[in-house]
DNA sequence: GAGCGCCATCTTCCATGCAAGCTGGAATAC
DNA sequence: GTATTCCAGCTTGCATGGAAGATGGCGCTC
């Protein structure tokens, strides 16, 4: 079904993707996805790849018009946006691109420390199937990311590093982990890009990440939190003072 | 200035405060707050308190007229509410209050615990000076909640309780944090004012907080953090099975 | 030239109208 | 009596217009 696009533009928004489910029957039914709903993904994937820049104060008129709608389906969106963190609405002025600033990223890094740390804990006290199953998932990963490492390819093992914290989020099976994770790691995509470049030890990540999944493998809570915590840990140390030195005040 | 009533009702919503404030100096402070604040907030202390039942399903327009507006601020805060994980906003159908699942407080808690954790650590490890004047704060609310106890006065108990444990948060310095917890917070309100009554142990969390207090104090991030997990660990195992055992599969 | 005030313009805020989806129940067929 | 169809009334989704606040520039005053 085509909805009507009064304005004569057509849709241009990059994350135009059709929200699907699978019904029970395993066929794939067209689930109707709102004009807000592609507002916000559409914006949401606009700040994560910088198109709209940290900084950029954009209205809502003109956002409208490049999407193909009205002003009410992206001012609900920006509501939205607003809620998690990537822009501030500022009444009757527009909409602003929030910049990160270091001390972002030192709160933003606690957060991470305080749920990845629990959340590996938690798999660790699976019981046993789901453990392997979860220590298997998490080893499949850490080799893709040394195999990336081998050939070089820089983004490839940034995209396995972050499948392997997205896993053990998600092996954790706590929504409201997901959701906080999801939420920071939205707000941090940019600086972790810039990061990617900036890193030296690649083989450390692997090796924390083996350890990770060997205490989830063995059952052990304690060791699978305080090396979840150390990996954590380690990393805001390598990486707050590159960004430091770089003097971003703004990201 | 005075905001046209285009509908004719007067605002009858209980949590309708006035948006303007005065000092007690006389000076004006005016507090500038849009109608879609307005209805947030409302519609917040109204499932707060239980004014909207959880499992109760309202329209847009129904709250609207209650509130003395039209449907479009409601609709907006209702989208924040719904970011908040407080209501579901059911296309065509309506507002429908959502209920706590003993799932969802297993879920609560652990994101407490992560958070707390890693708050009362950030707590015990700032400089002398801050983590001292915290530490007194603690102290002083863990007093409060002696003397609580003291007079039976179990709402005063429970609300120098959660006083404790903004305070930590608050002195963690982390606005993320504060907000996770807030919102947490706000999902488990309900759940908490019913468990309050329910307590039995109410000197092993004080002498727990005091523990807690003295980690502080004496600038030890690894027993702080130590001791803030277990006492939400032991007030987790001490409430979830009462819980349970109410049959409470709404809340 | 410097400072001040006014106003045109741009922006959001909010009310409202229209369209379309969902639901329950009445009416009908069997 | 039971199943089915259809429709009236309810709901929100979205577009749009009017109102009012903010801002920057222009002209006026001194």
């Amino acid at each position: 079904m085509v909805r009507a696009r009064p304005t004569g533009t057509e849709p241009v928004g990059p994350a135009h993707k059709a929200p699907q489910d699978e019904s029970p029957s395993g066929e794939w039914v067209e689930k109707r996805t709102s004009l807000v709903d592609d507002a916000y993904a559409a914006m949401r994937a606009n700040i994560r790849d910088a198109t709209f820049a940290p900084g950029y104060q954009a209205s809502e008129q003109e956002i409208a018009l490049r999407l193909g709608m009205s002003r009410t389906p992206v001012h609900e969106a920006a509501i939205r946006l607003q809620e998690d963190g990537l822009v501030r609405v500022l009444p009757r002025k527009g909409i602003l691109i929030l910049a990160l600033a270091p001390d972002d990223m030192r709160e933003i890094y606690d957060v991470i420390i305080a749920i990845e740390g629990r959340a590996a804990e938690l798999v660790a006290a699976l019981p046993e199937a789901e453990r392997l199953a979860a220590a298997q998932d998490l080893d499949a990963l850490t080799t893709a990311m040394e195999e990336a490492q081998g050939r070089d390819d820089l983004p490839a093992w940034g995209e396995a590093d972050g499948a392997f914290h997205a896993a053990m989020i998600a092996h954790a099976r706590n929504r409201r982990m997901s959701r906080i994770v999801q939420t920071v790691n939205d707000q941090s995509h940019r600086a972790r890009m810039l990061t990617l470049n900036l890193r030296r030890n690649l083989e450390a990540s692997v090796a924390e990440h083996r350890t990770i999944a060997q205490a989830i493998r063995a059952g052990d809570p304690g060791p699978a939190l305080d090396a979840a915590r150390r990996h954590r840990l380690r990393a805001r140390d390598e990486l707050l003072p590159l960004l430091a030195s770089y003097g971003l005040k703004h990201l």
